[in-house]
DNA sequence: AAGATATTTTGAAAATTTTTTTCAAAAATA
DNA sequence: TATTTTTGAAAAAAATTTTCAAAATATCTT
């Protein structure tokens, strides 16, 4: 949706010079005018009320309180400054509002560095996958049982590993046609990275979720996908760039529902309708 | 600053019979409000137009003008798009990026509702709690072991139970000085919601994570920290609501971080000093 | 427990403010 | 100069706010 502002510009040419005195100073004064009545903002331009509603229907809108209330919603988004680190004196709210500014951030990077090539390879390996197992160790392993609770809704023959022993072992006994998925912010944890080149070696498809840049996950995977969050504070744990791992995973998952056959469909309704015995409401 | 929806809630016990109505029906029909009169408003609640301008002053604000404007300038980020609907012809990357925009307008929405009281009180308490266990079952499961994770890193003697069983038993097993906290979107999931019950029981102070609205587990919580998402669609993964959980769940863990003694913090270096051994490069 | 009194809550109607429409004058264009 | 377009003052309409007495509720007295 075009934007009042956009709007103003694009339709300035047709104003007349009265038109034109409340579509500049509305450029100067965007916000302001939230409150401000007809009257107080025809004398601010220098031009009569009627101006302004005719000023208000040019670009579209019913009359000045529309114009009002739509400037109110858009200005809503501009308004906020763009500051990040977390101060000791913050309440705990004030600290929520900032992580998600920065997850915000997080997942509009993503979006840059996220291959829609790669993505797509990956969703239609899993879906045809034999075998998916996930490794993901420490702050990745809740990521990776999010990621098995997706595919086993899909209908999909999905584990997660979080022991690096097990890791070693699961991948050893992969074959041709399975799939390995190590997840791993630093694309440098040990144990996750060897997981993934023994699994290449078996014969397996081995994707990696990790963050932009070089890292040694990156040479033991076939399929790559990025995400990208320049998280300096508290980086060990890496918020942001994990919601964008889940973010990619829900794609994933999304794209396979959307593309399976119908059976795997009917998994995702038979695991909704099994869980209806289980509230106390239904939704 | 508090929104309407958060200052509504709050005021609500002072209000009369006839306030009330107009706060449920905002509660339920929030944006709507936007492209009605005064009197049209008042017809819907079933109230006067008296009633619905000291509501608005209740509020602290000047009138019913300016509760149409706060509320158009709160609304504009759920209003634009609304819920995007994954279209079958889209591919993976056009669903990542309808994904991103779901999540951005769930965290803007939680931002409205969730009580800064509330989690500043859920931040003090679960720092001094002598013990904290976690509730989550299924889809919420990774929320809780992720939020065990967190609890472990500052130092805090935290553990999640994703089997109701295990729930059950936990809960019944707390004293005075523990934190129990329930994870749950639609909060009726029947074994989270009587592990709670059983866990308060005891003495222990609960808390629970959940969608905005009434629902069995607020009954049975100290502390309610409420998110925010209109999922219609796959609401089964109610993934952009489990984002706002996690951002509600790094807030409290960050602010721990920042308002602990020293040794907690210690505990938080130990954690990534312990963690560079197992990486190939030092991030 | 019943009745009386004070307080609070409420909405209809009046008053006010704000917005919109009308229309003739002014400005621009042909 | 004639025609069209643009404009704002004033009138009309609509929306908002205030006033005030009735209704509901709470508090006190006996």
């Amino acid at each position: 949706m075009e934007s009042i502002l956009l709007k103003i510009k694009r339709l300035y040419p047709e104003m007349g010079s009265s038109e034109r005195k409340i579509a500049d100073w509305l450029t100067a004064n965007f916000q302001e005018i939230i409150g401000l009545s007809i009257n107080e903002l025809a004398t601010r331009c220098g031009c009569g009320e009627a101006t302004i509603v005719r000023f208000s229907r040019r670009l579209g809108l019913s009359g000045y309180q529309e114009l009002k209330l739509k400037i109110a919603q858009e200005s809503a988004n501009t308004a906020q400054g763009g500051v990040l680190g977390v101060e000791s004196t913050d309440s705990c709210y004030d600290i929520f509002n900032k992580r998600i500014r920065d997850i915000a951030v997080a997942l509009e990077n993503t979006k840059t560095v996220l291959s829609p090539d790669e993505i797509e390879k990956a969703a239609n390996v899993i879906k045809d996958a034999r075998r998916i197992v996930i490794f993901g160790l420490g702050n990745s392993a809740s990521i990776a049982v999010d990621a098995q609770h997706k595919f086993l809704r899909a209908g999909l023959d999905a584990i997660a590993y979080c022991d690096n022993h097990m890791q070693a072992i699961a991948a050893s006994h992969l074959h041709k046609g399975d799939v390995a998925i190590g997840v791993s912010h630093s694309g440098a944890s040990i144990d996750v990275v060897d997981a993934l080149k023994t699994a290449r070696e078996t014969g397996a498809t081995t994707i990696c979720i990790t963050n932009f840049g070089e890292s040694p996950i990156n040479e033991h995977s076939d399929i790559v996908l990025n995400t990208r969050s320049d998280e300096t504070k508290y980086t060990i744990l890496a918020m942001s760039s994990r919601i964008a791992q889940l973010a990619i995973f829900d794609a994933i998952y999304t794209y396979i529902v959307m593309h399976s056959n119908k059976a795997a469909v009917r998994a995702i309704k038979d695991a909704e309708t099994a869980l209806h015995s289980k509230k106390y409401i239904q939704n």
